[in-house]
DNA sequence: TGGTGCCGTTGATGCAGATCAAACCGGTCG
DNA sequence: CGACCGGTTTGATCTGCATCAACGGCACCA
């Protein structure tokens, strides 16, 4: 583990109250890792051994079914996931692979289940850790089972130009195949989705979506806090899943 | 609230490790209240006051967006729910309407918050409470990206099936538009594919379902404990999912 | 520098599931 | 008992999205 990764995974509001001396313990039991690029270093139905944080790189979490594939999130640095397997000492329910190579720091379930017990502040973290892991995938499910393919689209593109400050226009943080997977739709659907939305506001130039009129985009994203927005008050809201990059400043605007 | 509230609540997996006294302490700030059929009495979108105890009848959980609407889950007693949006003190995800005529506790949100930070063994149950939420609302997700409506009510049949003791037959727990609903799709399309199942093991008489051929009927539904999985959750006992395993070649879905 | 492979786009076609409409059925209540 | 009434079923039709296929762009590499 480098020098400076223990400060920045301090600064995690899942770590950020304990006590300075079960920080310490809980790093020391932790080692970090490289991936290459596509490797898959999860794998669900195996027992989850370890609380994983991004250091660096990009990482899919996907489940598998009879041959059929979905991206259920994409994880960015500095994050932490499959927080609930570990603390259910239960199987990992999605797998996951490096999209590019990634550096990722983990820290045994064991140890993290034996330091919440023992630490009344990092047990308060985890508590309001998991609730925003939970309400982000109420969220996303009622994406899935409200809005149309176009209006999901629609809706992920205001939400990333909101959370890059409301600019005008961003870069997409991941493949677009992989968001197609992720906002439930084929790749060649998400690709004609977007092409439609250049009516309604949009346009696109290889991976930079420019918003050119948002009022006309909003009108068919139906924004709505319960479905798109994080929660007014929580700084990393679902930090398992975020479908955008933390590494810069975020500011909100509700 | 009645005498025998109390003992059934306190053997609630989120209740039955705390202390005696911060139990007491919770209870004491608690009330029953009983709600006549189809009232709607939780909005979405307003601040989360109280966590909710079901003691008897039946309330679905459902969202809407621009006039659509879906049941996100049913809920049953004895279980908790919108634990998570007390938790955050945030505003709920989800409506919640009475199914019939129901009795219900009410915990003021700040009451719980104040105990778990002094309850060490409660803050651990919530941990687990959530965990497990977090893991139901998970697999619902993968249910609705990876399997067509057909293989979910094949899925949801097998499983009420095994949770009735792995009886050939069952009776619905709840009426077919809003299971419908919950399985993401239309009362039309979901009696089409029940009435489809009929070759693949299935017989139905009304509200009862008779399991013919499981084999036959696992097949369809390709049952998989990382979707129907074992957990019981005591959040939403009455809506959940089936599954099995198979592992083939790949392709990305929806 | 010309493969080679993957990603993204576009077009043509097919199908799962939604929608619309009407009949059915089991309750409830005058 | 008969009229209602909501839930369920069935049928006909429509459509959003998947599927299949082909091609262009671009990065990587022999």
């Amino acid at each position: 583990m480098r020098d400076q990764d223990k400060p920045e995974i301090r600064r995690l509001p899942l770590f950020r109250d304990m006590s300075e001396e079960n920080f310490e313990t809980l790093m020391l039991a932790a080692y970090a890792q490289s991936f290459p690029a596509q490797l898959e270093m999860i794998h669900q139905g195996e027992p989850a051994d370890f609380l994983h944080i991004m250091m660096e790189g990009t990482v899919e979490l996907f489940s598998g079914w009879r041959g059929r594939e979905t991206t259920m999130a994409v994880v960015r640095p500095v994050s932490t996931f499959i927080l609930a397997a570990c603390i259910k000492d239960a199987p990992y329910l999605m797998s996951a692979r490096t999209v590019e190579k990634s550096r990722i720091i983990m820290i045994p379930a064991k140890d993290l289940r034996a330091t919440f017990r023992l630490d009344p502040e990092f047990a308060m973290s985890t508590i309001t850790e998991l609730a925003n892991c939970y309400r982000s995938v109420v969220r996303h499910a009622k994406g899935l089972k409200l809005r149309t393919s176009r209006e999901r689209v629609a809706a992920y593109i205001c939400r990333q130009a909101r959370l890059a400050g409301n600019a005008a226009s961003f870069i997409l943080p991941i493949e677009k195949r992989l968001l197609a997977s992720y906002l439930g739709m084929t790749p060649e659907n998400f690709s004609r989705a977007v092409k439609s939305l250049q009516t309604d506001g949009v346009a696109v130039d290889g991976m930079r979506i420019i918003i050119t009129d948002l009022k006309a985009l909003e009108a068919i994203a139906g924004p709505d806090s319960l479905m798109d927005g994080p929660d007014a008050n929580s700084e990393f809201p679902g930090a398992n899943f975020p479908d955008v990059r933390w590494d810069d400043k975020r500011r909100r605007t509700s």
